[in-house]
DNA sequence: CAAACCGCTTGCGTTTTGCAAGCACTTGCT
DNA sequence: AGCAAGTGCTTGCAAAACGCAAGCGGTTTG
């Protein structure tokens, strides 16, 4: 991040998250709880290259996003979490869905996440953020009922729903 | 738009913006009612290089975030609008701006039009966007005062005071 | 002890980007 | 009338990024 554009918040936004794949590897560590390299790349849903996905992963730790750490009784596993400024783009990821929801062609399992969310508005999103942040950064569990778990068992159902009515 | 890598909301929001420029170019359009050619290329902060601004802005009038029309009286002069699709993009650049100032070395006048749309929150937004409308869509116009104006004073009063603080 | 798994690298062809120059045309000035 | 300035955009070319497939040195598992 040596030589920069311009100071502006959406340029300089852009010029960190501003390609085709970081934000998706953050998609997927802060919703589906993909934190591991192999997981990553086969599970991805766009189907991201290893090499790309190294890059970006060696990167997202360069500017504080993510963080590797060991996996404790495993020597070669490494293990990613977001750091507290990458739960902070909740929100952006949030608005990003909504717009993407409403107009572009969506498949409806793969949006009833994004619909929850937005929904739930910022109190629902507040909520999540300290989720991640129980799970990411060791913080104390709030004892809240879990966001995650009722977008994922949303996003079952849909599944579920989706043998009979696609395809 | 053919080949799409899912129909993930964020990911199809990623596959239309998720570059270094589309959003430069909104932007700009949106907050610094730059709707001509050269006017985009030449007065960009960032300094875009004129084959890529062309090829965004065909680009992005494809998939319906801008028109291109004549400018009446004028016959090679090319007038950019937004859409309204284009102009529900205000919560995402607002969160854009907002994660930028938190997070990144923004500088100070760049990002006080930032900071006044986080800070007014999405009643602001409302206004704003109804404003875009009356300038790009031919909406009628609300009489309210105007929010762009009070984005542009902030602006340059920042800019003033910047020459005696800033080298 | 072999097979599966781990994060990641290498090689290579294709696509995208960045930079500078320029083009056909219109407008404004004198 | 004539000419400079301005209009949106194209072209050529080098550099960087991307996408794909294969594989590597190590670890863990059955």
């Amino acid at each position: 991040m040596a030589d920069l554009r311009s100071g502006c918040p959406i340029n300089l936004t852009l010029e960190v998250l501003g390609d085709r794949w970081s934000l998706i590897v953050i998609r997927d560590i802060m919703f589906g709880d993909r934190r591991h390299f192999r997981v990553l790349q086969r599970q991805s849903e766009e189907g991201i290259a290893s090499n790309v996905l190294a890059d970006r992963l060696k990167r997202l730790v360069a500017l504080g996003l993510l963080t590797r750490t060991d996996e404790p009784g495993h020597k070669q596993k490494a293990r990613y979490s977001l750091t507290e400024r990458a739960i902070q783009l909740v929100p952006l990821l949030v608005q990003m869905g909504a717009w993407g929801r409403r107009h572009l062609p969506v498949t409806p399992r793969l949006a009833i996440r994004a619909r929850l969310l937005e929904e739930g508005g910022p109190e629902l999103w507040a909520d999540f953020m300290d989720e991640l942040r129980t799970a990411h950064l060791g913080a104390p569990a709030t004892g809240k009922p879990s966001v995650a778990a009722r977008l994922q068992a949303a996003y079952e159902a849909l599944a579920g729903q989706e043998i009979g009515t696609r395809p």
